[in-house]
DNA sequence: TGAAGGTCGCTTTTT
DNA sequence: GCGACCTTCA
């Protein structure tokens, strides 16, 4: 038997081993609290205490819920499938899955992703006529999503104005919508779970009577309903684990509600609250940093970062003059921290927004660096495998009028605006799908729609025996989708795209342990499959806790899906990674919420701006400061060994040059822990603000003081050399060089200091002997080399 | 029906 | 400055 609590500190060792009661442990940044986690449920079990049957631990990701899969059955040989682990979203989908006659849903539900859902109600408000400009499709989306995560219906948002009228409408019809195509969003999800157990007294005490055991992750980013949902399923009885660290919540601007730590705290009677201090990650002088910064916020539950490594290297400050002097700066640090034998995946360039990473990788890729961005398009939100989902959603439901719409006219097959608007007519006026209202809509409009009607039919009858991959394989070639690829001039990655949809359903095929044959659309009979079968309706007060019996009689076993629902319920919950470069060794880019969660031997944060970060926006909101200071802890706590935070005096930012100054938390970190590789500017000294260059020459740009930190006055001992980059390439570009001679007309005699930029956007700082330094724009500036 | 041209917006994002 | 999205036109 593994000795599990062995190597805890004592207050992991004490949270681990509570006893089953609620308990908050507030986890700071690398304090090891996935471990935490983990080990407590691996204990419980161990212990005797809990059958894995009894056990449900929800996470915000996916990734979040593998892992602790994976490490919990590589620490116990459990069968992790009896347990409920998952995302809200995905625990919710198997409960509604199981219970959907109650839930009232059709069995074969299909879920609406962001994209899907606001072509949805950009269909609704066409059909309804509503003007875009005045409701914009987008706002309604935001409306709707935020009643819902607030647990309220239609009938239940306070009518305040007219406007508001409209959106309450348009929520009803856009749910009655849903309803009727059989399809739920994101957060339908969860309130439709949420009311299943709420409304259901029998349901409820089944499921409280099951999971006595609830373990819930970044318990900090929890919104009202999944905490309210979390109270339903705990009931009287049932203890809540709760791990987070209100430090880092940063995504209140998608509803997290940092409150719910208080109120669990207060609500449940907490008598178990724990502090992970001790970290495991960061040198002495990165969490000086950290500690320091967070001490500024006012309202925390308050906790202190501590280590027993050393001080370590002190955090390096770098200033720039421009946005891309500070990504060459960057660069050359990150050529030095690879020369001396870093791999390039434990350098992380962070930023706050994603606008931020065109200029950085332009210099990497000039450098011939290897990087990987973080965001953008992900698997399951490619076109052509959208495209190719949706016809195996209309296979599934036919009632799925986003699906139809999406692909009853693509691959093109004639069927225009016009014959959509006579079909969208047709199946209000019969209250029905699209598919449905073909046989209503006559003339050749009619009869190009039935010749959608009869593929799709046919592709469902074709597909009746198939297995899951095989199902996906024939409706991309049956689709006309393969052809249409095959025949595009830049179609070939796409067809890759949908290539890899086949290959991915037989993983996921294999990963559910499905047989190989098993066909896609029917209820499949796993022998020995431990999946626990649950109450299609539950009866009476006597509630029995099933304890994952293996499954014989599919009719008896509502909750499990066929391998065609679980795929797209699948593709709907995960979309997937990004598809950059993966699996090579690369520098890893990512803005600073991206980050959380992971660790980098070496981290730079750069954009330290006021208005950039802390964002401007984030003023005008409740809070907002607050929340920014907690993103700056988590980018500063992701280093383990080397912290580098840099700005810029003037940054291109939606195509206009922004002069911002530097950040106020570099005023709010511990002055001795900093190394200014630069000259340090006090704040009294410097100019700020935006600068419209009113009444400056046009081919100039300088600070209005004249004064700059220029590179010779560079004092760093950095691993890097100055930031003289590229210097040779930058000479072959301009026609000129760094340390060369020039004349202007207007400022005389001076030398180069610096160059950036290319063709027309290429500029060179000059030292002048009578007037100071200054960036010049050399399409503009007529500079005369000095022999 | 697709290409071309114009307009808009622009912090952070998982499910 | 740039990409996404929408409208327009041949």
């Amino acid at each position: 038997m593994p000795d599990l609590l062995a190597n805890l500190n004592p207050e992991q060792h004490a949270a681990v081993t509570l006893p089953n009661e609620p308990a908050l442990i507030l986890a700071g940044a690398g304090s090891g609290k996935t471990r935490v986690l983990i080990t407590r449920i691996a204990w419980l079990i161990q212990q005797g205490l809990a059958s894995p049957a009894t056990v449900l631990a929800v996470t915000f990701t996916n990734k979040a819920a593998r892992e602790m899969m994976g490490r919990l059955s590589a620490l116990l040989p459990i069968d992790t499938r009896g347990m409920w682990i998952g995302t809200f979203h995905g625990l919710c989908n198997r409960m509604l899955r199981a219970h959907y006659r109650d839930a009232g849903l059709p069995a074969t539900f299909q879920i609406l992703d962001t994209a899907d859902q606001l072509s949805a109600i950009k269909r609704l408000m066409k059909g309804l006529n509503i003007d875009d400009e005045k409701y914009p499709a987008k706002n309604l989306q935001y409306f709707i999503n935020n009643a819902k995560e607030q647990g309220l219906r239609p009938k239940d948002v306070d009518v305040t104005d007219n406007f508001n009228r409209k959106f309450v409408e348009l929520y009803e019809a856009y749910d009655q919508q849903c309803q009727r195509e059989g399809v739920v969003d994101f957060p339908e999800l969860l309130l439709r779970c949420y009311e299943l157990l709420a409304h259901n007294p029998p349901l409820r005490a089944h499921y409280q009577a099951r999971f006595r055991h609830i373990l819930v992750d970044e318990f900090q980013d929890t919104n009202k309903l999944q905490y309210a949902w979390l109270k339903l399923l705990a009931g009287q009885n049932n203890a809540i684990f709760a791990v987070g660290d209100d430090d880092q919540s940063i995504y209140a601007f998608r509803g997290a509600n940092v409150g719910n730590m208080r109120d669990f705290e207060e609500e449940f009677r907490v008598r178990h609250l724990i502090k992970l201090e001790q970290n495991y990650r960061s040198h002495g002088y990165i969490l000086d940093a950290a500690n320091q910064l967070i001490a500024h916020n006012a309202r925390r539950l308050g906790k202190n970062l501590r280590t027993d490594a050393g001080h370590g290297e002190p955090v390096r400050v770098y200033e720039a003059a421009t946005d891309s002097q500070e990504a060459g700066w960057i660069v050359e640090e990150i050529r030095a921290l690879i020369n001396t034998g870093l791999a390039r995946h434990e350098i992380a360039v962070l930023y706050r927004s994603n606008a931020q990473s065109r200029t950085i990788e332009h210099t990497l890729v000039n450098a011939g660096i290897p990087y990987r961005v973080y965001g953008g398009l992900r698997f399951f939100e490619r076109q052509e495998v959208k495209h190719a989902l949706a016809y195996l959603r209309l296979i599934d439901n036919p009632s799925d009028d986003t699906a139809f719409a999406r692909v009853v006219n693509f691959p093109a097959r004639g069927i225009g605006a016009r014959s959509i608007e006579q079909l969208t007519d047709a199946a209000r006026l019969y209250n029905c799908s699209m598919a449905a209202a073909i046989p209503y809509v006559a003339g050749k409009a009619g009869s190009s729609l039935a010749g959608f009607a009869n593929l799709i039919a046919k592709m469902r009858a074709e597909t009746q025996q198939m297995s899951l991959p095989e199902t996906v394989e024939y409706t991309v070639r049956a689709s006309g989708l393969a052809d249409f690829y095959q025949n595009e001039r830049e179609g070939q990655d796409r067809l890759e795209n949908l290539q890899e949809l086949v290959n991915a359903a037989a993983a996921f095929v294999s990963e559910e342990g499905y047989g190989l044959d098993t066909p896609a659309r029917s209820i499949p009979l796993r022998p020995g499959a431990t999946s626990a079968p649950e109450l299609a309706t539950a009866a009476g007060d006597e509630v029995e806790v099933l304890d994952a019996p293996a499954i014989t009689d599919p009719a008896q076993n509502p909750d499990v899906m066929t391998p065609l629902a679980g795929f797209l319920s699948h593709a709907s919950l995960e979309a997937g990674d990004n598809q950059a470069q993966a699996g090579q060794d690369a520098v890893q880019l990512m803005t600073v919420h991206a980050a959380k969660g992971l660790e980098f031997t070496a981290v730079f944060i750069t954009g330290l701006e006021e208005g950039l970060f802390p964002h401007e926006n984030s003023a005008m909101e409740a809070d907002g400061l607050e929340e920014e200071r907690r993103l700056m802890y988590v980018a500063i706590t992701r280093a383990k060994e080397r912290l580098y935070l840099s700005f810029a005096q003037s940054r291109m930012l939606h195509g206009q040059t922004r002069y911002n100054i530097r950040s106020r938390f570099f005023d709010e970190l511990p002055q001795d822990t900093l190394k200014w590789l630069t000259p340090k500017v006090e704040a009294g000294a410097r100019w700020g603000g935006r600068s419209d260059n009113a009444g400056w020459g046009r081919d100039w740009f300088a600070r209005p003081d004249g004064q700059r930190a220029g590179r010779d006055e560079y004092r760093g001992e950095p691993s890097a050399p100055l930031p003289a980059f590229a210097n040779e390439q930058r000479a072959a570009e301009t026609g000129f060089r760094v340390g060369q001679q020039v004349f202007h007309t207007k400022f005389g005699e001076g030398t180069i200091t610096a160059l950036e930029g290319s063709g027309t956007d290429a500029k060179a700082q000059v030292r002048f002997k009578r007037h100071g330094e200054k960036w010049l724009a050399l399409a503009v500036a007529k500079l005369q080399p000095v022999e």
